[in-house]
DNA sequence: ATTGAAAGGTTCTCAGA
DNA sequence: TCTGAGAACCTTTCAAT
């Protein structure tokens, strides 16, 4: 086999830490096929370029926030941007994203009940400069949260010449 | 003070790892007060239970996948359950969610081209048995992920008799 | 940019409470 | 269920390539 390309060992190791977040550099290094020295500065060089990032997901019943709600959210003509960044401000959405279609921008956030989500509702979103409408969706189950996709392309090494 | 509870212990754990996903059992146990031993058997009960993960993120786009993809979908009456387990079987979507409103399900893919999703999309999605209607939003930007409220409580020290 | 080896720190096991 | 000490393992540093 030809070595794998810089890029292609960069992303066998962020690949390899999906499928375990938490294998040591030496693991890593005996999958990749380099020492565990040029595994750690790999890994670190690709966290300072924010090629990815270590986390730990929770289980928002567990830590009191069992309300998972999704805000779908249209901007008046120009404030989508302005509309961003005051929710980005807002402590209890923990994802906002900007996309394409009727609405602007899809906001995530948790409760504690569904009380505090209708007063943040009633009382913080609808009083957004920019915001022309909304629509609150209820998550009722998280039936799939995995990456697949990393699993694939694992060998480049049964290539014929 | 009164001693934290046990479950606050616990929660305190996973807060502190939601700043830090990366720092040791010692450092752990001396922000939450315990032995390393003590932090070490409660982080590996907590993970044991489900009431957190650790998680690898990678950037979508260094992995060759750029075109993120959200697709709101509504199924026919009593096909919610068969049209999510279809939808968590197929290795280009990442996220399920079965979500309250005019649409049943949220799913989220990653794809390697908009070209691909469009065969996704009319070829895999467009066939699946139960499906009524559904729609495609593209993200274009991630504004935030991040769970502020991990930061919220934590002290319950100052409370009076 | 990588390797290999020594030093330092963390994790794991186990005895005791 | 927790603590503390020792063994095993991992990470860090550094000289060399």
């Amino acid at each position: 086999m030809a070595s794998k390309s810089s890029i292609e060992k960069d992303r066998s190791i962020i690949r390899e830490l999906i499928r375990d977040a938490r294998q040591t550099n030496v693991a890593l290094a005996a999958k990749v096929g380099l020492s565990e020295g040029a595994v750690r500065r790999r890994v670190e060089r690709l966290l300072a370029e924010g090629q990815f990032h270590f986390a730990v997901i929770p289980s928002p019943s567990f830590m009191g926030r069992p309300v998972h709600t999704m805000f779908e959210i249209q901007s008046a003509p120009g404030a989508t941007e302005q509309l961003i960044e005051q929710l980005v401000a807002m402590p209890e959405i923990s994802y906002v994203y900007h996309v394409t279609g009727q609405f602007d921008i899809v906001a995530v956030g948790y409760f504690t009940s569904s009380n505090e989500m209708r007063t943040f509702w009633t009382e913080r979103l609808g009083n957004l400069d920019g915001l022309m409408e909304s629509r609150t969706l209820m998550v009722l189950r998280v039936a799939k949260r995995a990456h697949e996709w990393a699993r694939e392309m694992a060998t480049d090494e049964a290539d014929p010449d």
